[in-house]
RNA sequence: GUGAAAGUAGCUCAGAUGGUUAGAGCACCAGAUUGUGGUUCUGGGGGUCGGGGGUUCGAGUCCCCUCUUUCACCCCA
């Protein structure tokens, strides 16, 4: 009976797994060279933490089961709850600012399509415990300093920066009672996916006053923040959220990293728990989903029943990644080709322990180094020391009867006679 | 969860209107080459044509169901 693999999944062949271990490899240095430090949770946990903060919607998109003791538990189809849930168990010994990084595998049973699986990689970082802008700016600078490292420039993608803040800010000021955001918002996250037209024509299905929607086209739209003031009026909110992104770009610029960072009112990021700062990253052409998204979160700690501790973080799959990567041909340029540093090949059956031997001992210096276990021809040895990759080739022949080794190399072909002694003496130096 | 398209060897794909034992390229294995790889030539293995049912003397081909993939919705934590 065959068995297929399961639907959404992937199987990491070894082609595969080299382009996984890139990304993640990736991933790992530039939070480490951004002061994070890595931490990981389990790969499960109480179903009820994951309905705790969304709802029963979310319930249906999650792998859920039931364990021997009628324990109701789901895979995780997110981090941050578990990193609330740590955060929040050691809250008053954590030295503060928390900042720390995570590489979970994620699953979530929705409907697969390009750029989303059932089961992924997610890279998050997360900065808890600092309320200054300075800790978005810096989550932002870490998401850029991984996309740029891995050669997408500011013509690929674009960070589009907003504020959930101001957004409220502005609808309130414009008199849009509380109860009516939360569609909104959902309105306005689709408004770049939209044709102008079609948006508009629903925007105002929401909101009929002619001159409100107006308002509302026109902050969508806008992308200096003069014209912005003019827009908000005298509104207190909103112009305390304004100040907040500017000082979120001058600390961008600062870093060096202003030439990826765009204001774009459009952007609310779909859930409710943000409070702040939003941001997600878009490849410019625009054909795929966001390749990451972030922003700040406020309450989450207390809504884990923690105390009221602000944080900010940001979350990237690998799937969309991926595929931009390979778009852009920047995988293929990039990845590390396996490598072997010996192949130890004989000429025949008599001189197979040898082989063997000689294999041994350069692994045990650390060196990568394999044998056939076929003894037949010197040729075959040879295609498979190619088909390896190997740098050098050790050829046992005739000549260890003298203690001695041929040792050629595979880049340029050339081949020498080395003392077994003097050979090995020279890997101890270098 | 809704809608559309596709599924033939490990991969990319041929296979007019239904008709003998289903093909090619790449990949894999072996030989040409008894101490020298990447090139070339020759040969070989590998398919219940996604699965099940139906129509027919006869189905890879037509019909129905199902699974999977892709795309668009829903959703995006």
């Amino acid at each position: 009976m065959k068995i297929p693999p399961v639907k959404g999944t992937r199987d990491f062949y070894p082609q595969e797994m080299a382009v996984r271990n890139w990304i993640i490899d990736g991933w790992k240095k530039v939070s480490l060279r951004n002061g994070f430090e890595e931490y990981d949770g389990p790969i499960f946990e109480y179903l009820k933490m994951f309905q705790l903060k969304s709802g029963d919607e979310i319930v249906e998109q999650l792998f859920s089961l039931t364990d021997r003791g009628g324990r109701d538990l789901a895979l995780r189809p997110e981090m941050t709850p578990t990193l609330a849930r740590m955060v929040n168990q050691r809250i008053n010994s954590l030295p503060r600012p928390v900042k720390w990084f995570s590489v979970p595998r994620l699953f979530r049973a929705e409907r697969p399509q390009k750029g989303r699986l059932r089961e992924f990689f997610q890279w998050n970082i997360d900065i808890i415990g600092e309320d200054s802008v300075l800790a978005d700016a810096e989550v932002i600078f870490t998401t850029v300093d991984y996309l740029r490292q891995v050669g997408l420039t500011d013509r690929d993608i674009k960070v589009k920066i907003s504020s959930r803040k101001f957004l409220a800010g502005f609808l309130k000021g414009l008199g849009i009672p509380e109860q009516k955001l939360g569609a909104l918002y959902v309105l306005l996250d689709k408004s770049s996916k939209l044709p102008a037209d079609a948006f508009e024509e629903l925007l105002i299905e929401q909101i009929p006053e002619k001159s409100i929607s107006d308002k509302i086209l026109k902050f969508m739209t806008e992308q200096s923040s003069e014209q912005m003031i003019d827009l908000i009026g005298p509104n207190e909110c909103a112009r305390t959220a304004l100040d907040e992104i500017n000082q979120v770009f001058e600390y961008l610029k600062n870093m060096g990293v202003s030439d990826y960072c765009i204001f774009d009112p459009g952007i609310v990021r779909g859930l409710a728990y943000y409070t702040g700062i939003v941001f997600e990253v878009h490849d410019v052409v625009g054909e795929l989903r966001a390749i990451c998204g972030g922003g700040r979160y406020d309450n989450l700690l207390k809504d884990f029943g923690g105390p009221a501790i602000p944080a900010t973080g940001m979350g990237m799959g690998d799937c969309v990644l991926e595929i931009l990567l390979r778009e852009k041909w920047l995988l293929e340029k990039q990845l590390p080709e396996a490598r072997l540093e010996y192949f130890v090949a004989c000429v025949d059956e008599s001189f197979k322990d040898a082989t063997v031997g000689i294999t041994m001992a350069l692994r045990s210096r650390g060196f990568a180094a394999n044998f056939s276990y076929k003894s037949g021809k010197l040729s075959k040895q040879l295609k498979q020391a190619s088909d390896s990759n190997a740098k050098k080739c050790i050829i046992i022949g005739e000549e260890f009867k003298d203690k001695k080794l041929v040792i050629k190399d595979m880049v340029t072909g050339r081949q020498e006679e080395v003392e077994e002694d003097k050979f090995f003496a020279g890997l101890e130096k270098s």
